[in-house]
DNA sequence: TCTGGGGTCCTAGGACCC
DNA sequence: TCTGGGGTCCTAGGACCC
């Protein structure tokens, strides 16, 4: 395949989104070091970060290293619409608008240029508008490819743009850290520096049978061939999800029936709901057990037809969690997630299944998988009119002291605008 | 006083089939 | 007289991303 000539991919990416929103809706906490969450750091603004306070850090930490730290509360709902006004601006100058979170997003503007002018000066008027329309900082990278693109835009923050043009591209690449391409994370770029990678630079130096080695064959493939020969994947405006699933952090906790019941039958609650109201079935049910010091194991099974309704997902569920808690000499765990893949779009004819593992009742259009069927429809439809606390199995009610609320989890759950 | 919730992709081994 | 190779699916674990 050829190579893309020209540099028309942006990569927009907001700067320490949840943080910026918190300060543009209350001006005095501009310049301020502040950081949104509780337990644990979501976002750091640009004032906290300088005292090394990032996101997934521990709130105790992050105080610790930045006393004056100030905690705020999360406007969940602004995040979504902010952000949701901000890709509507990106979608002002091309239709290739392929969002991967809440907050970032790529374009494809190989057709907009006539329009709109060059790559470079599109990406400066999306910056300009976001900031005056909206009030928010976006930095934007420009380059042949995601990948590069996404690596330009992380080099421009704060609030800044970098266009890499294809005779700059070694160039660029060659100082920079390698943790800033896709793909190393600490363990990676750990093991990188255990032999003496740390630039780009040093990675395409490299000899590659050393980095398969270092790192398997997929990872190595992909990392050489950012520093050689690039691959232009596609701009893609839409994806549908390979799963859907939902966990719960519990603290410390004992495990016993009756927490593992209430909780699995919480998370299968919403992993149901979502699979119905996307038209779809999964076959596979995962479960995942965590224990103290952030050890898990998951235990999986495949059935021969798709679940999405939340009785029998919950049964699923509950039998996995008790053969993952099998054999692990704990009794206290810290987590539980409950994941469907294998998805596929429901066809009227293949309903469910009360079923246990390894028995033989998983029948399609079994009468009891039609009525919990019918059920979970009625319960959809009453809380798409009165929210989704109006109703729900009794026993599904969750037990353990939610730490999260609900908003961030709807947050989560969706990065496409509604 | 060991950390949230949503995901994706890769690897390795085993079962099974041809 | 137990032997080759390839493909697919499944499971469990791990790394990574936002």
């Amino acid at each position: 395949m050829a190579p893309r000539q020209r540099a028309t991919i942006l990569h927009a990416d907001l700067d320490a989104f949840y943080a910026s929103v918190e300060q543009l809706l209350d001006p005095s906490l501009r310049d301020a070091p502040i950081a949104v969450g509780e337990g644990v750091v979501l976002a750091a603004s640009y004032e906290a970060k300088a005292f090394g306070v990032g996101a997934g850090m521990p709130g105790w930490r992050a105080r610790q290293l930045c006393p004056g730290l100030r905690f705020v509360g999360g406007h969940f709902r602004q995040y979504q619409q902010l952000g949701d006004r901000v890709i509507d601006v990106c979608r002002d100058f091309t239709p290739l608008v392929e969002r991967i979170s809440i907050d970032e997003a790529f374009l494809d503007v190989a057709g907009s240029t006539q329009l709109f002018g060059s790559p470079a000066e599109i990406a400066t008027t999306i910056r300009r508008r976001v900031r005056r329309e909206i009030g928010l900082p976006v930095s934007v990278g420009v380059a042949r490819t995601k990948h590069l693109a996404k690596i330009a835009s992380q080099v421009a923050k704060p609030d800044g743009l970098v266009e890499v043009t294809p005779d700059r591209e070694l160039e660029f690449l060659r100082p920079l850290p390698v943790g800033l391409m896709w793909g190393v994370g600490p363990a990676t770029r750990d093991r990188l520096a255990g032999i003496g990678i740390h630039s780009i630079g040093d990675l395409a130096a490299a000899p590659s049978p050393l980095l398969q080695r270092l790192l398997g064959e997929a990872a190595a493939g992909k990392l050489g061939s950012l520093a050689g020969n690039f691959d232009p994947r596609r701009v893609e405006s839409a994806r549908r999800a390979a799963s859907v699933g939902a966990q719960a952090a519990l603290g410390v906790r004992d495990a016993t029936p009756q927490l593992l019941r209430a909780t699995l039958g919480y998370l299968a609650d919403r992993v149901a709901a979502r699979l119905r109201l996307a038209g779809q079935v999964g076959r596979t049910v995962t479960v995942r057990v965590r224990f103290k010091g952030l050890r898990s194991v998951t235990r999986s099974a495949t059935l021969p037809v798709g679940v999405s309704t939340t009785l029998t997902l919950t049964e699923l569920a509950t039998e996995l969690a008790g053969a993952a808690l099998q054999d692990q000499g704990e009794s206290q765990i810290t987590l539980l997630a409950v994941s469907v893949s294998n998805l596929m779009d429901q066809s009227a004819l293949q309903l469910e299944l009360p079923l246990g593992l390894g028995d033989d009742r998983h029948r399609p259009g079994s009468a009891r998988g039609a009525s919990r069927f019918a059920v979970d429809r009625s319960i959809d439809a009453i809380r798409a009119r009165y929210g989704r606390e109006a109703v729900g199995y009794a026993t599904v009610a969750f037990s353990g002291e939610r730490r999260i609320p609900e908003e961030f989890r709807e947050l989560a759950e969706h990065k496409e605008p509604r």
